[in-house]
DNA sequence: TGCCCGATTAACT
DNA sequence: GTTAATCGGGCAA
């Protein structure tokens, strides 16, 4: 049986939540499935919602590790993120992508796609999968109707460039699990 | 108040 | 390869 993850699992830095929860599994209402893809995002770096200080937006992300901070994208995505580090630290990790494994058919009927690599292949594929809107705004993640599992076998985690940002474009801050056909887009891969 | 731009996606050429 | 859809934050005036 899965180890349950708790809040105090997000108690730390992002740069060690963030490889953890590669490989764990992540529902929502009963559906959802493993996470192959993160990003961290902290409050030191310019490219962070949090980076100017706390806004009616951004405000869960000051606030205790362990809930969602959930924000529209470019007015038509949501995004999910899992606020991180001691409290007031306004760090958290973006919800990349999942590889889905519970749910699938309620999965496919949000989500209208043939393939179902396509289905959470993404920050605002997955929330839309998963049926995560503004609502979901400020919930503990370790209470219904989240519920989170951590891996259980090892797993190869990579690293590299975040996707779609233009300030602080070097850092590498994105997290994913090696080789998966679920990711966003492939990582670069050594010479 | 007005204007620009973004942690995106899908549907184009 | 390009572009439209669409809205809240940040900043200038």
């Amino acid at each position: 049986m899965p180890k349950r993850l708790s809040r105090g699992f997000f108690k730390r830095s992002v740069h060690e939540v963030a490889p953890e929860l590669i490989g764990a599994t992540l529902l929502f209402n009963g559906v959802g499935g493993r996470i192959v893809e993160l990003e961290a995002y902290h409050h030191t770096d310019p490219a962070a919602h949090s980076y100017n200080g706390p806004t009616r937006r951004n405000a869960v992300m000051f606030g205790p590790p362990g809930f969602a901070y959930v924000y529209r994208s470019y007015g038509i995505h949501w995004c999910l993120n899992f606020v991180c580090e001691p409290e007031g630290s306004a760090s958290a990790v973006l919800l990349r992508a999942i590889e889905p494994t519970v749910g699938l058919p309620a999965m496919r009927r949000r989500r209208g796609v043939k393939a179902d690599r396509l289905l959470c292949s993404g920050p605002g594929r997955l929330c839309q999968a998963l049926s995560i809107t503004i609502a979901e705004y400020g919930l503990a993640l370790d209470e219904p109707p989240f519920e989170l599992f951590a891996r259980s076998g090892d797993v190869e985690v990579v690293t590299g460039p975040r996707i779609g940002l233009t300030k602080a474009v070097d850092y590498p801050w994105r997290y994913g699990l090696k080789g998966s056909p679920f990711l966003s887009k492939p990582f670069k891969t050594p010479i």
